[in-house]
DNA sequence: CATGAATGAGCATTCATTCAT
DNA sequence: AATGAATGAATGCTCATTCAT
């Protein structure tokens, strides 16, 4: 039974907990505590705590894709659309836990050796990656399919630098400046 | 006596475990192996592992400042000195220990609470942001201080975005792409 | 309902992992992953791990008994008969799951406190030692009872070092020296 | 430093519970409340439980080796020197934590991967064997290399399976039967 | 009769730090 | 200034067993 009750209030807890405070300094005995449930229950349903980090990530995700992906949507078709991602940004950012990228932040965390959480991080940037040039292509279609990749690209740099920067200087112009620089490249 | 041969010792062996391993993933223990010396001497030394940590993003600190103003002072004055902050970073991604930024990878790692590591990375990150408009001054200083600003910010942005991507995607793609982005930019 | 097929079912997986892992090294769980059944179910048909020890032990003999019984009956009635029981050992050992005695494994797995599986372990050896005790009487009956038990000890003295110990040593070699033993004894 | 007065300390506590109540159904926990000391005391000593389990096989061997050697050296040259070993296992016996061979019982507990246990626990018997052939060179030397071997061998089949029985059955008659069929063997 | 989910107590091991010398 | 030894608290994880359905 892949989907029980139980098993998300534990990825819910967990998420909570490896997200603010970070997947080193979460112990399971907090995350079960916070959760009110036995050890032996929680590991009843992941074999072991990498398998709770993955279902983190992957909760993380799902979340993100919905929520950015109803966000956008809500802007005009074209430039717009591009803009409103730095405009979510900002909203992430007022969070009261808002803590930068959990793909970034886990990928810090793991030993280099961990090859299953860093590929999961990995594909999830890609899928981000592809995310913004889907929105490029609806706006200008006309360029090659390699130039759109690198304009996803630079844009997803400048979304990058700017959650973990404003996360760095608990200040919201990493955003502004990474907007302003998407105006820039994009006009 | 704050300068002392053991110290250093103590300083370099950490550091490379840090940088490499994590901070939280290497231990005390680790450290004095390492290093061939007794726990007592290392906390003869250091306080306690935070202080070790403080001296690691210290140490850290002089020599990227010191190698990253010798490497762009050989570049043309201009232009080409903020472009070799990029050609300085594929140099860093091709060291075979790269791990990243270590500022990004310890503000990760440490819990919210611990103000003293917070503040000491945001001050070396401060300081390359005065740096980086230095370069600026220097290229068109008929900017006002305050658009001078708002320009190394971004390159900042470029360059910090870079070095956390090329981490995560094992490619120097990242930096190109910054690169290629400052160049527009500055154009 | 004493016999039913999952009970006899989980009694033959248990059995397999007892003898060939130890009593301590199988879990409860290997036991029901293996059998393919529920935990509650195992736990319907026996009260305790317990339980499951002494039903393995009474299985093991009884297909023992049967077993060694056939053996030797295909000998020639007298001393063949006894030399029998080291054939017996001999095809024993070249099974491929060969691990010794489980009598006296188990009876070292246990805490001492258990006198239920002290006695059963007991009652099997004792049984055993009055199995050997007939064969010496259909072979030289003019001793007295107590001389022909006697004998019967000693043989079964032999075949328990002998069982113990090519198990240890991993070699045949003991069953050898037993079986010459027994031959000079018995000449 | 090897031979430290805690880790002597450690190894005696240790061997005790691992003797009267097996390796598996001892803890740590155990042996550090009962040595009275930290549980990082322990494994500042020893890596891990397997190596305690290492040091407590080797100390038993240490004892037993010096203690039957002097006990055999009390009879006279020859024969009873030989039956002198079922006379000191008598005494062993008498023991009142007498728990049979802790070769036996530890091989018999170990998961059949952990060779570095299983080999210390071959060399142990193999070393015992070769005792007892000094023992037979001293009494009949005009026998071959090979036959000396052969024969302790056999002498060394009845000592281990009058050790494993007479603590199965709780009884010396093993003992008594083992010592009754060397003299018969050796007459 | 069978089950999936839950549990408390325990496991071996590691942590950063302190202390007496 | 340097050390080896000791520590309490926490780590991730497994155990046999029970319970509601």
């Amino acid at each position: 039974m892949r989907h029980s009750k139980v098993r998300d209030h534990i990825v819910t807890t967990a998420s909570n907990l490896f997200y603010s405070k970070g997947y080193n300094l979460t112990g399971i005995n907090e995350i079960i505590k916070e959760a009110g449930i036995a050890k032996a229950t929680l590991y009843n349903h992941f074999p072991s705590k990498e398998d709770i980090c993955i279902a983190y990530l992957q909760s993380k995700n799902v979340t993100f894709t919905k929520d950015i992906n109803a966000f956008v949507n809500e802007a005009a078709p074209g430039k717009d659309r591009i803009y409103a991602l730095f405009e979510f940004l900002k909203l992430f950012f007022d969070q009261k836990d808002f803590n930068g990228c959990w793909c970034l932040n886990t990928y810090t965390e793991m030993p280099k050796e961990n090859e299953t959480v860093r590929e999961e991080i990995q594909q999830q940037k890609n899928d981000f990656i592809d995310f913004i040039k889907e929105l490029i292509v609806e706006n200008h279609s006309q360029e090659s399919d390699n130039e759109n990749m690198m304009l996803a690209r630079k844009i997803y740099l400048l979304y990058e630098g700017a959650i973990s920067e404003s996360k760095l200087h608990q200040n919201t112009w990493p955003i502004e400046a990474s907007l302003s620089l998407c105006k820039k490249i994009l006009e």
